[in-house]
DNA sequence: GCAAGGTC
């Protein structure tokens, strides 16, 4: 008995994916496409079976979310009510005109259909988009019954399984888009109508903008990637430079100059230096202590996603991470390059990586090296690492067309398919092999070592005693800037570029002409304005706090409404304190207090006679309440708005002294009794750094993929680096060594080294 | 005139 067809109405989170599904549920055999509403979303028909069940089957799609969540209409007008009321105003969600034509189709179509497959993304996003197109579809058509289908990637195996095993969609993961979307929402309007009516009049924009446009915007986002920004600005300057001296040893000989690096790096100690120094000097023979011989190894890149393609692009074009992304969708939309948003890094074994670089032969500039790669004989092919990032849904961006440049491209076109063509040939190359020599020394019992020469004994044609000072960091580039928001968890790959530029657009920040972000006056006036009031609204310690509380919806461990009560509870006590009388008047003044810089400039007309200095006194003064939250009831170390930040204004003094680069050492000298310097006991702490001092931080250190840590260089990890014999940048190691209580080695100079924070 | 998240 033949069973009745049904018609199935399938969606899609973006209009690619309809077409991919389509095409390999209908093996591309009947296959029709017709338009819908929507000029971008079409509809395409074809027969399938699902579990025996005959289906005519419709796929179309939308263009990620349908609806927006906004304040009721009488909240929407600035002036309408205090914006401390956002907290509790009725939202509504809402299809924006130009989404309009999407819902129609769906509206449409659901009314012949008796199936909805759900065919979103399979994450949080596309499982609360799911249910903004069951909202529409179910208000056309309640009959209709609902499915998702679960799938990981667009290969058939994996489209044909989940089709076949239709599954229900996943609320929790739903609500927990829900819940951000409103707390997004009330922090963000609430504190951007609160800053901008306070403070708009205390700034002069000297860009040609219309002042009653100017927006002081705040956002659980773009707060924290200007704190990034504000605090490395700090760091820079805090820094005080501090003199130190070095031993600079080098040798001419017939094949050149060796210049020699003096193991012990950086001494702050201008007496101990000297002494060493002297020994130096009066036994200048050089011995070679030790030749090391090896190959080093240059890996290539992972596979390359979103932040990867910005970063790169940032740091060989200083193309801004904003029109980077612009470009990559122009090439994707073309077709040249694949789909440019994604997180992942790794190649699916299945993917023809042969026939992508075949397409590359012809290419006057890496063709060559594209057919070389694709020839056996040169044993250049290696399969490509995988970087451990996978968001299951799209691949790694690579070139998916051959173009030799083409007629309507700009410059940036150029070089952006020329950066995922050159990246890709590079993932699937093996590793560049050079070698290197490090040629090690004794003078006196002092080491020096270089890289590259080999010389046996000698004596130092040059032997000098040289100062330099400490520098600070460099100002934060915006590759720097994609990497702090990538680890800390603000923004999204697809966002990050979004949050970068609305810092320029607000005039929080200015970039120089190479990517490196500046704070302006009212950007970092802002940042100090909470920080002085001891809350973290600018660190990222709020970002991610929600993600956990997001996860937690998402896995059923909390409510939705469990988490928005909570959050939005503090996120008030936080938004009324910091509107609060006592506050208010130090929060204004605190932006007059800031001299002019860049483009925004204040106005000194409100000047007031005694500008607060200490808002502790002042909030002590508040009996009985919280100083954290100005609730009743509880102390300030136990409040539950703690997370939001602490009073703690000595925290951002200490994080300006932690600024400075690169582990300082002390080193233990014994002197023998003749040598004692005046002042100096026998046994003599002395600071040193070194030898190479980090002009980088840790973070930055560790994006360089295949670098030494410790050295910055190729070839080994920092356990096995070389310059390690010069002390343990190991903390434990610190720690065993003050345990131990001092060791003085036999030698009249030398002892340990031992690793100490500068700050110490 | 506010956010951040999808995507065109």
């Amino acid at each position: 008995m033949a069973t009745r067809t049904v018609t199935v109405l399938n969606v899609a989170e973006k209009p690619s994916v309809a077409k991919s599904v389509s095409a390999i549920l209908s093996r591309n055999q009947g296959l029709r496409v017709r338009e819908g509403r929507s000029r971008y979303n079409k509809i395409f028909e074809f027969t399938y079976s699902i579990r025996g069940q005959p289906c005519q089957m419709l796929f179309t799609s939308v263009t990620g979310h349908l609806m927006e969540l906004e304040f009721e209409d009488r909240y929407r007008k600035w002036h309408s009510c205090d914006p401390a009321d956002l907290y509790h105003a009725p939202v509504r969600k809402f299809v924006p005109e130009d989404k309009k034509d999407i819902k129609r189709t769906l509206e449409e179509e659901a009314r012949r259909c008796q199936w909805l497959v759900l065919w979103l993304d399979c994450d949080r996003e596309g499982e609360n988009i799911a249910f903004e197109v069951v909202d529409v579809c179910t208000a056309a058509n309640r009959y209709v019954t609902l499915k998702r289908a679960r799938f990981s990637a667009l290969i058939d195996r994996e489209i044909h399984n989940a089709v076949q095993n239709l599954v229900e969609p996943n609320k929790w993961f739903a609500d927990a888009v829900d819940a951000r979307q409103e707390i997004d929402l009330r922090i963000g309007a609430s504190f951007t109508r609160f800053q901008t009516m306070l403070l708009r009049d205390a700034f002069i924009i000297d860009t040609p903008t219309d002042d009653r446009n100017l927006v002081l915007s705040y956002g659980p986002c773009q707060f924290p990637t200007l704190g990034f920004v504000v605090e490395r600005y700090w760091e820079i300057q805090a820094h005080e430079p501090e003199e130190f001296w070095l031993i600079n040893c080098s040798h001419r000989s017939d094949e050149g100059v060796a210049n020699f690096s003096w193991m012990r790096g950086h001494l702050f100690d201008y007496t101990c230096a000297v002494i060493i120094y002297e020994m130096c000097t009066e036994e200048p023979n050089a011995t070679v202590t030790n030749v090391k011989q090896q190959e080093k190894l240059k890996y290539p890149p992972y596979p390359l996603n979103t932040i990867e393609l910005e970063k790169r692009a940032s740091r060989y074009f200083r193309m801004s991470s904003e029109h980077t992304m612009k470009v990559a969708e122009e090439l994707y939309q073309a077709g040249f390059i694949s789909y440019p948003r994604t997180e992942t890094d790794s190649f699916s074994s299945r993917t023809d990586l042969h026939t992508i670089v075949q397409e590359q032969q012809g290419h006057p500039e890496w063709g060559i090296y594209a057919q070389r790669l694709l020839d056996p004989g040169t044993g250049l092919w290696r399969n490509p690492r995988g970087g451990g990032h996978d968001d299951k849904a799209h691949p790694p961006i690579h070139p998916t067309k051959f173009s030799a440049g083409e007629a309507g491209w700009s410059q940036d076109h150029r070089k952006l398919y020329e950066l995922v063509v050159r990246h890709f040939l590079a993932c699937v190359s093996k590793p560049a092999v050079g070698a290197e020599t490090i040629v090690e020394i004794d003078i006196a019992g002092e080491q020096f070592s270089v890289c590259g020469r080999v010389i046996l004994e000698f004596i130092p044609t040059a032997l000098t005693l040289d100062s330099g000072v400490t520098r600070p960091p460099p100002l934060l580039s915006e590759a720097d800037l994609l990497s702090s928001m990538d680890k800390e968890g603000i923004g999204t790959d697809a966002t990050m570029h979004d949050h970068i530029k609305k810092l320029l657009d607000r005039f929080y920040v200015t970039k120089d002409s190479s990517t490196r972000f500046t704070p302006t006056n009212l950007g970092e006036a802002l940042v100090m304005g909470y920080d002085d009031m001891g809350y973290k609204l600018w660190k990222p310690d709020l970002r991610a706090v929600m993600e956990r509380d997001m996860k937690s919806v998402s896995e059923g461990v909390k409510s939705k409404d469990e988490v928005l009560a909570n959050s939005l509870q503090q996120m008030k006590a936080c938004f009324l304190d910091v509107s609060s009388p006592v506050y208010l008047i130090q929060f204004k003044f605190r932006q007059l207090e800031i001299p002019p810089n860049y483009s925004v400039n204040h106005l000194a007309r409100a000047r007031g006679p005694n500008t607060p200095t200490s808002h502790a006194n002042q909030s002590n003064t508040r009996q009985g309440l919280c100083t954290n939250c100005q609730q009743t009831g509880h102390s300030s170390n136990d409040c539950p708005s703690q997370n939001l930040g602490s009073r703690n204004a000595e925290h951002r003094r200490m994080n300006q002294h932690n600024g400075n680069v690169g582990p300082v050492y002390l080193i233990q000298f014994k002197f023998r009794q003749l040598e004692i310097p005046p002042n100096y006991s026998v046994n003599h702490l002395a600071r040193a750094r070194g030898p190479n001092t980090p002009t980088s931080h840790a973070n930055q250190s560790n994006t360089r993929q295949g670098l030494c840590t410790n050295c910055q260089q190729t070839g080994h990890s920092s356990n096995d680096c070389p310059s390690q014999n010069l002390g343990s940048r190991n903390a434990e190691h610190r720690r065993m060594n003050q345990h131990n209580g001092n060791v003085v080695s036999s030698d009249s100079v030398l002892a340990m080294v031992f690793e100490l924070p500068l700050w110490m």
